[in-house]
DNA sequence: AAAAATCTTGACTATTTGGTTGGTTTATAT
DNA sequence: ATATAAACCAACCAAATAGTCAAGATTTTT
């Protein structure tokens, strides 16, 4: 299943200038709706980061409330897109395995989408309209069956599969959302390759453990 | 070890009159805060919602940037004190059964101390001081030391301590950044004071089983 | 009860900012 | 080559908003 809500700005296949303005101006307004708010990211900041007139970027998008959606939309895109789909006939050690993975790899390789999408939900998710809000709904019932199956099977621990859901969101994640803060803790300054397959494995070999699939 | 740099606003004792508005616009804006963002929270919302003029806003706190910053330190104090400390001589299952009942505690019961902390972090940690910024290394550090000496001891598993911590926070926490987004995947309107043991059992049962403190 | 300190508030100001306009330049199609 | 459409952009405007001020009201101190 795929979000297909899209903006007028992203679906219309134009020309590529227009493609690459509109990427600029995305890829710079997301930088920007995260490190100023909503309301904080002016515009004029958006263009400067962008590296066009405020005049043009508004040419492009009619006006902030648009920008600001299609940085919501391809957040949501992407979070549809790297979230590990699991199977009943992965077992549930290979499931917890797939998620994991999927979800670290995200939160590395693209912070600035967690941190967005963390951004909309803790203040409250004005701007998802109803359909997006309720989509994860199916999605974890779907999948909390799946664990349930397993755990009435005698496959792995019984715990309540929505928890577990959330507690991989919530680790997987948290490197993405508190980056500042971990890498001040690490006192490092940047996140390297490594980190993912440390921070994998960590987690695998701990959440599977905690679900009775590991010694 | 507390943190003590107060702000004007909150440090001198003065009148009870005093004490009472800037408690009143303190809770205004910390939810001002968190569903307008620094940029987005006018003063004038924070005075509607607190119930006072505007300039009689401005009168307590010299400027929005201060009651911001009263807001943060507020959180930080929270923080802190909410934080449950580990011993030594705790061993490491009520060690860990500690930090985890302190945190969802804190969580289902301040979820906007939470809130606030993560939108700052999130953004940056603009507003916070060095200070505070690395003030969580040391903290990290210490408990580090002693779940390693745990470890080396074959108390428990051997895990990364630092990810682990991370663990217990960012599970925690979830319940309180995510609310939104966790009451309607629950298809739920507000979180109930059951929701606090059940939590908290999940986490201390998945994550000692995890650490092989549990069969 | 008078004086001093604290509190309250409407009115005003300077600045920022979202969005518009209209004219110019550049690309594309015929 | 010429016409048509797309892209560009400086200058402008109206609304929102942070912060000031000064005068009056209330509380506290002496």
């Amino acid at each position: 299943m795929v979000l297909t809500q899209m903006t007028t700005a992203t679906s219309k296949k134009q020309g590529k200038i227009r493609a690459k303005s509109e990427e600029k101006i995305l890829n710079a307004a997301q930088e920007e709706f995260i490190i100023q708010g909503y309301k904080g990211a002016s515009v004029q900041s958006i263009a400067d980061r962008a590296q066009l007139p405020k005049a043009n970027v508004l040419y492009y998008f009619k006006n902030k409330e648009n920008i600001y959606h299609a940085v919501l939309q391809l957040t949501l895109d992407m979070w549809d897109k790297g979230i590990g789909d699991i199977k009943l006939e992965d077992g549930p050690k290979k499931a917890i395995e797939k998620i994991i993975a999927a979800k670290v790899e995200m939160a590395f390789k693209n912070p600035n989408a967690s941190k967005i999408y963390a951004l909309e939900i803790i203040q409250g998710a004005q701007h998802l309209k109803e359909f997006a809000r309720t989509y994860q709904r199916q999605w974890v019932r779907e999948k909390a069956k799946i664990f349930n199956h397993w755990i009435e099977n005698g496959e792995m621990a019984d715990v309540n599969p929505v928890n577990l859901i959330f507690l991989i969101w919530s680790t997987t994640q948290h490197y993405a959302d508190f980056e500042t803060q971990i890498l001040t803790i690490m006192n490092r300054a940047d996140y390297e390759e490594e980190d993912i397959a440390q921070v994998t494995y960590f987690l695998t070999d701990i959440i599977l453990r905690g679900c009775k699939l590991k010694a």
